[in-house]
DNA sequence: TTGTCTGTTGGGCACGTTCCCAATTAAGGG
DNA sequence: CCCTTAATTGGGAACGTGCCCAACAGACAA
């Protein structure tokens, strides 16, 4: 019902008494026309209530003005783990202004996989954002042969070719560290994220550093590694206090690890922050509502998200502009858990 | 660097030695094309790495295979609020399974509303999925004069035009208050949304009529409405406290705003649940982490994504299809706040 | 042999746009 | 008044695909 047929351009300038040319050079905002000219389209557009058909255009130009972000279903939740819906906040804001479309892909299995690189192949997106990248993962390698312009938030390695932003995981994590420290802590163990994400080696890396330059021993001893979910964090946190009971500050490499880890805690009755501090990483909405409060380090997500939108549209403005590689600073947030 | 030139169907069928109308047959899965015909393209097609393109396969049958996921970013913020998580979730996990795309928009301010429109008009989806709707918003009549197919999470009324899933709010929120009596409680308020959403209306209706039911009165006095925020719902509690100050029991519409008011509670130096009972609604993750846990009422939101999304799915492929209404079940989850 | 029928095949056209380039008009100088 | 130059303008082609329809080959019956 409704409408009748859609408008096209060449309605359009039937109406307006010029050619097609002199309409696409209005629209796309030529300089080459007259003032009459331009008045007559833009009335004539407004009164069929006109819109370019965006199909048509990105057939012509092969630019569909819209890019794609890619997020793994698998390890980390979207919803249970916040990370994800802060970077999608971020990356909307920053499309918005340019009328950059943002497709949505979550990635569950390999199969899925596939599917989005053909789906890429098919030049259905001008970009890709990357989230949560793994070191030994193909698909960045693939989309770089392809020559697809492609920014990640985080990085597969320090040596990452293509343009990131991350945060300073291990300054935060440093952070974190000293701070128990000064809180007199004498025994500060880690739970750690999954070794093949440069985001968990680098706050163990921090976490490491922190201890030695105060010179306190790092052994492997006081690490466990986790896969940044709840359980995963109470499992760590009971290994590791199985083997290091004396433990009294802890460094969690995510909050949701550390909600985890806080019930573990609990269930063994050691007291937080009195028995064992601890102190997680992202400040995300769980951590104002854990039992006690988590005190954690803040890394900036939406602005990580708004800014490998920003560097993305460079990118495919000018394939040839050079890589970026940003480092957001970190912040310490202290509440009861030290 | 990388690619030359992508192949196009004329290169395909130069290649396997047949027209362009063969090789088109063969991708679209046609009947009319000899045995010998078809292998000698798909062997073609898989020499050359061709892949159609679907811009110009969209310019031709004016279909884009991707639909629009709306999601209203002002009132209630995607991150804060897990239920937008988790019906993108849903959302993403049905249309993977038809190589639909998704496209999400973030809505926050009216100016993007527009572009959205505009957006929508250039026939760049399917079809709309529209989240978390307004009893006045006009964006979903709009569409609907557009001719373009639209499902909604939720309803602007109990009397909604077109086709929509949402839980069973009343419902849900009577098992909350029949707990709540159950348990002995006297005086059962509430802490409704804001009332130009219908879910927050049948939450409130639910609670209306199950107390009725049980002989209770259930007066204007004992109900205060918050914006479905954590500092909305700690107002509300201030101001229900003061007019009611013997309440002993409380159902909130929503877990975040229960996160608000649990907190306000406890600085008033209110037990819970000795001195007041809690109930919230959503089961998010945030009710197993507030303190004490939330008691709530769990619905079904990844289902409701998957399902809005299969409509969505069924009416882009008969637009004359009868509109769909779809109510699903919802579960009480008591923990220790009741 | 001829004709009809079934099963395949491929050329032409259209989808709505942008870009190239030639044509038209207006302006300015001798 | 005519020629040169600049400013506008619009027609034709192309982007890569799907669909209409005419053409073709082979089989079979008469």
């Amino acid at each position: 019902m409704g409408g009748r047929q859609r408008p096209t351009i060449i309605t359009v300038a039937a109406r307006a008494g010029v050619g097609r040319t002199t309409v696409s050079r209005v629209i796309n905002g030529s300089e080459l026309v007259s003032e009459k000219a331009r008045a007559a389209v833009l009335a004539a557009i407004a009164e069929l209530n006109y819109v370019p058909n965006s199909v048509a255009r990105g057939l012509k130009t092969s630019r569909t003005n819209s890019v794609a972000l890619v997020i793994p279903e698998s390890e980390s939740r979207l919803g249970s783990e916040p990370y994800f819906s802060a970077v999608i906040r971020g990356v909307s804001t920053a499309l918005a202004e340019t009328r950059t479309q943002l497709q949505l892909v979550l990635v569950r299995d390999q199969a899925e996989r596939d599917q989005l690189t053909e789906s890429v192949a098919e030049r259905r997106v001008d970009g890709v954002l990357l989230v949560s990248v793994h070191e030994h993962d193909p698909l960045p390698g693939l989309l770089e042969d392809m020559g697809l312009p492609t920014v990640l938030a985080g990085r597969r390695s320090s040596d990452e070719s293509l343009s990131h932003v991350h945060s300073d995981n291990a300054g935060g994590a440093a952070k974190a560290v000293n701070h128990l420290l000064a809180r007199g802590r004498r025994t500060v163990a880690t739970i750690s994220g999954p070794l093949d994400m440069d985001v968990a080696r680098s706050r163990l890396q921090g976490w490491r550093e922190a201890l030695e330059k105060a010179g306190h021993e790092a052994t492997d001893r006081l690490v466990t590694s986790a896969d940044f979910t709840e359980e995963g964090g109470a499992a760590a946190m009971r290994s590791l206090l199985e083997r290091v009971p004396e433990l009294d500050a802890l460094f969690v490499a995510s909050d949701v690890m550390a909600a985890g880890a806080l019930a573990e805690l609990r269930r063994q009755g050691r007291g937080v922050p009195d028995d064992v501090a601890v102190v997680g990483f992202d400040d995300s909405i769980i951590a104002r509502h854990t039992n006690p409060p988590l005190s954690t380090v803040r890394q900036p997500v939406e602005e990580i998200g708004a800014m490998i939108a920003q560097i993305l549209l460079e990118e495919i403005g000018d394939p040839e502009r050079p890589r970026r590689r940003v480092t957001l600073p970190t912040e310490l947030v202290v509440r009861d858990s030290s």
